[in-house]
RNA sequence: GGGUCGUUAGCUCAGCAGGUUUAGAGCACUACCUUCACACGGUAGGGGUCAACGGUUCGAAUCCGCUACGACCCACCA
């Protein structure tokens, strides 16, 4: 049985993900297990998968495999997310492509196209996932907008506005003109970037004439002056304490507009006279409110302006920026133009430049569920890793608007509220209800007169659902719903594997839901993770075109292998710079713990054979280390330290398994191996692979399969994760020293230039343990260890280990002066180290005031210090005699 | 403008209820080695005044203050 020297992970990873999937290893019904669940952070149906997918459901797939080795009935849930601006844009584009517009469409012909778009992407993610080896209950897969589970949103739609936390009204939203949709306050990015601040000069109006005296404005958006109803001062300023009540004329069109006087106004800033434009500027908006000023909007749903402009009508907002800039220089009324930096919002779906405009939206009350909200985190019940995002999110929380959550949009759930000839409206869960409604409001109204609300509403307002209408599609406003086993036994999840970015969108929402529809938080540990970075520390993304792809890099390194690389450059919350270098070292992993188990299976037994005194010792050691290991692995997933314990289990693995046990136990060449550390060596190995499948499944699975006989549909997905034992640190300790002396000796060889094939002999002179003879005289090649002193004038080299002093006889020429130089460095280092332990112990401060402990230790510091002084003395006087 | 977090070897990070650390790990690097599991390897090794300054303390990478740089969050001065 010829096994190859390289792992190839392709056609094994193909084998076992069609074996889990075939023996249905992922589904999860309820039972009297104890239960374990998670929830998919749902990707864009139509998305494909990034980095940051890629980390996010690793680390996902790492818990939820612990979890199911733990004995846990584990869930993980996956599904997608309609992702409405996102997704309408992308059906808008492809539809453009094909000469169609949306605006010459019917609302039903978009939507039949939105779910061919659908049918023909959505998913594409989901099998991407498989790849990656993510164990998710894919007969559990949802989509937001699956016909139950936009129910679910309708229902909680009525609910919510019946319970008074829904309402309609005139509000000034953020606008995306790309969109042509109201976007909530967290979908706008603020961005600073580079523009003109502009001096114009209002003429004061004589009767509709412009006089010689004027007001100069400073303002960065020239070219809403058609919308302005007023320039405004601070009521102290005392350059225009006399024009307040005066008219001026805006510029160009010659509208009279009144010179007002409000507090608001900086006299600091610009020329401390502000133009006023309710329908295009929050402030302005508040201050015309104020002064009850009249609004005048000039720009249409696309940011161009309208015929309410008198000019330029139809052009869009930025180009009529700069021809109205020019049109001012022309008439001589532009005073001067200077650079300003600024912060502007910038649509987070299409990067449009949000414009804030006046409309009628459905907005949520958020007060009260967010104060809720709140104290679940404040009281711990539930975490937030790392838990820096805390004070992130208090902070938000306790600044929270009202959510904006109507979308203009069609791809969505339309919202429930249908109008009444009248203007009235009603709110049901579908038209039946609605007309029952509306009839209580004018008995004569007939089916076909009231007509729905045309908007959809904001996909968070589904995905906030999310872990509750996984479980349980018909959540509230149904008093007289049944109990549902699956809720009842999943909910609440345990963790929430999601980025940063999304703690206010998703998490704070959907702890706002969980606790009004259930009564309880949704999860236990909310681990963000970081955004993924490239070496330059920008952010992946598409347009950069930084990001690796990922399915390349799994074809390249295997799944396994590229998990490992995300995982060891993934600690909580902080950002990831991802380097394919550290897939690199998976793969290189893979193939070592490959090779080590090659090297196992070509062992010949002989059951006849007793087991070596270093065998039996290294067997002892080792199952110490184990125990530790397992426990130090428990302790760093209790913390969610996910890549120190990958990290553990590596150098676990590399280090202690293959380069210490492994060349500890291993026969000479040929020969056959004692049955006893066979099956000492198996055992290991299978425990090894345990403590490695959550991070890797597939080598894990197909090595398991070989170690021992399994039956058909027996996998290590159900194995038993290794539980912690009690360990002695004693025997630990001392097999480190173990340790250094070999390594001392190796040393010494390559520094001597002694064969690895020439015996030694070895004199020892303290406490070292000579029992561990066997150890040291296999890897160091040590005929005897002798407690013996040297006999006088054999020539050597000493070395120290603990508060041992070595000998090693040499016959070998040496350079005596590079030596001593070498010697006497060492020297002068330990000498000026002493000389530091000895001062702080003869500071009686010191010795008054620290611990009897730490005292104790500058003690033993000193000692060992001087005592390895006294040995390269020796040896000084070795090679001078 | 306000706030949060960070700055430890070339890179990515751990250590931070002050003293068992004369600061650790992995990768990268250097030398030697194709020796019978693995060159996607072995053995050995080099590398940091813990961002700067000041303070508290017998003692500071660790606590406090300030500065610089970086990241992020929040914010309606045009």
């Amino acid at each position: 049985m010829e096994i190859p020297a390289r792992y190839s992970p392709d056609s094994i990873e193909e084998k076992w993900y069609a074996y889990w999937l075939k023996h249905h290893c992922f589904h999860s019904v309820p039972d009297e297990r104890e239960p374990y669940s998670l929830v998919i952070p749902p990707p864009n149906v139509t998305g494909v998968l990034h980095m940051g997918h890629m980390l996010n459901n690793t680390i996902q797939d790492v818990l939820v495999r612990r979890a199911r080795m733990m004995g846990k009935n584990a869930c993980w849930v996956p599904g997608t997310d309609h992702a409405s601006i996102a997704t309408e844009a992308k059906v808008v584009a492809k539809l453009k492509e094909r000469g169609i517009e949306k605006s010459q469409i019917s609302r039903e012909e978009f939507l039949q196209h939105a779910w061919e778009w659908r049918d023909k992407h959505g998913g594409i993610i989901l099998e991407q996932l498989k790849k990656l080896g993510a164990s998710c209950d894919w007969a559990r897969t949802r989509f937001t907008m699956d016909p139950e589970m936009s129910n679910a949103v309708v229902d909680t739609f009525v609910y919510l506005y019946h319970k008074g936390l829904i309402y309609r009204g005139v509000r000034m939203v953020n606008w995306d003109p790309a969109g042509c949709t109201a976007v909530s306050d967290e979908e706008v990015i603020h961005k600073e970037v580079h523009e003109q601040l502009y001096y114009i000069r209002y003429h004061l109006s004589d009767g509709g004439k412009p006089c010689d005296q004027y007001l100069t404005v400073a303002t960065t958006r020239p070219e809403t002056i058609m919308a302005d109803v007023a320039l405004c001062v601070h009521p102290q300023d005392p350059r225009y304490r006399s024009l307040v009540g005066k008219k001026v004329l805006i510029p160009l069109i010659h509208k009279e507009i009144p010179i007002i006087q409000d507090e608001y106004v900086s006299m600091e800033f610009g020329t401390g006279c502000l133009k006023i434009t309710p329908a295009h500027d929050i402030n302005d908006y508040t201050i015309g409110l104020r002064h009850h000023l009249p609004v005048v909007d000039i720009l249409d749903e696309r940011g161009h302006l309208t015929s309410a402009a008198q000019i330029l009508v139809g052009v869009d907002r930025f180009a009529a920026r700069k021809k109205i800039a020019l049109m001012l220089r022309e008439a001589g009324l532009m005073e001067k133009e200077e650079a300003y930096t600024t912060q502007i919002g910038f649509s987070e779906r299409t990067n449009a430049v949000i414009e804030p405009r006046l409309s009628m939206q459905w907005f949520m009350k958020m007060a009260d569920p967010a104060k809720q909200a709140l104290e679940y985190v404040e009281t711990n019940q539930i975490r937030l890793i790392p838990e820096k995002f805390k004070n992130t999110y208090r902070h938000w929380m306790e600044n929270v608007r009202d959510w904006c959550i109507s979308r203009q949009l069609w791809w969505g759930q339309r919202i429930p509220a249908w109008y009444l000839p009248s203007g009235a409206f009603v709110v049901a869960v579908d038209a039946t209800q609605a007309l029952e409604l509306a009839r209580k409001i004018d008995p004569s109204v007939q089916a076909g007169e009231i007509i729905q609300d045309e908007d959809v509403l904001d996909t968070w307002f589904s995905s906030w659902l999310w872990p509750v209408s996984v479980f349980d599609p018909a959540i509230p406003g149904h008093p007289e719903r049944k109990p549902n086993p699956d809720l009842a036994y999943y909910y609440p999840t345990n963790d929430l594997v999601t980025a940063p970015e999304i703690l206010f969108f998703w998490v704070a929402r959907m702890i706002m839901a969980g606790h009004e529809f259930c009564g309880k938080p949704p999860f236990k540990n909310v681990y963000l993770t970081g955004i993924v970075r490239d070496k330059q520390g920008r952010k992946m993304s598409k347009s950069l075109g930084n990001s690796p792809d990922p399915l390349e890099m799994i074809a390249q390194n295997g799944a396994d292998g590229v998990r490992m690389g995300m995982l060891l450059c993934s600690n909580a919350g902080n950002d990831i710079l991802f380097d394919e270098s550290q897939v690199e070292q998976g793969r290189n992993f893979c193939n070592k713990i490959w090779n080590a188990y090659r090297l196992t299976r070509g062992w010949q037994v002989d059951e006849k054979a007793e087991q070596s005194c270093c065998s039996a010792l290294t067997v002892r050691w080792f199952q110490q280390r184990m125990a530790q290991a397992i426990s130090q692995v428990d302790d760093l997933f209790d913390k969610f330290r996910l890549s120190e314990a990958l990290m553990l289990v590596y150098k676990l693995f590399w280090d202690d398994f293959c380069s210490w046990y492994l060349e500890w136990v291993k026969p000479p060449a040929g020969m056959p191996m004692d049955a006893a550390t066979y099956l000492a060596t198996n055992t290991f190995l299978n425990d090894l692979l345990l403590l490695l499948h959550p991070f890797m499944p597939f080598i894990t699975e197909e090595l398991w399969q070989n170690i021992a006989p399994r039956r058909e549909g027996e996998t290590i997905m159900f194995a038993h994760y290794p539980k912690p034992n009690l360990f002695e640190t004693d025997s630990l300790a001392a097999v480190e020293e173990v340790k250094e002396v070999i390594v001392a000796i190796r040393t010494l060889r390559q520094h001597k230039k002694i064969g690895q094939r020439m015996t030694l002999t070895l004199y020892v002179h303290g406490p070292f343990d000579v029992s561990y003879t066997p150890m040291i005289a296999k890897l160091a090649h040590i005929s005897e260890i002798t407690a013996e002193t040297p006999p006088n004038g054999l020539s050597g080299s000493s070395f120290r280990v603990g508060t041992s002093d070595f000998f090693v006889p040499l016959e070998v020429a040496t350079n005596v002066e590079a030596e001593c130089q070498k010697l006497k460095d060492e020297l002068d280092y330990l000498v000026r180290f002493v000389t530091s332990v000895q001062q702080k112990l003869s500071n009686a401060a010191f010795i008054q005031n620290a611990p009897a402990k730490v005292v104790e230790l500058e003690h033993k510091k000193e000692r060992d210090a001087l005592a390895k002084i006294g040995v390269i003395q020796t040896q000084l006087k070795n090679y001078e005699a």
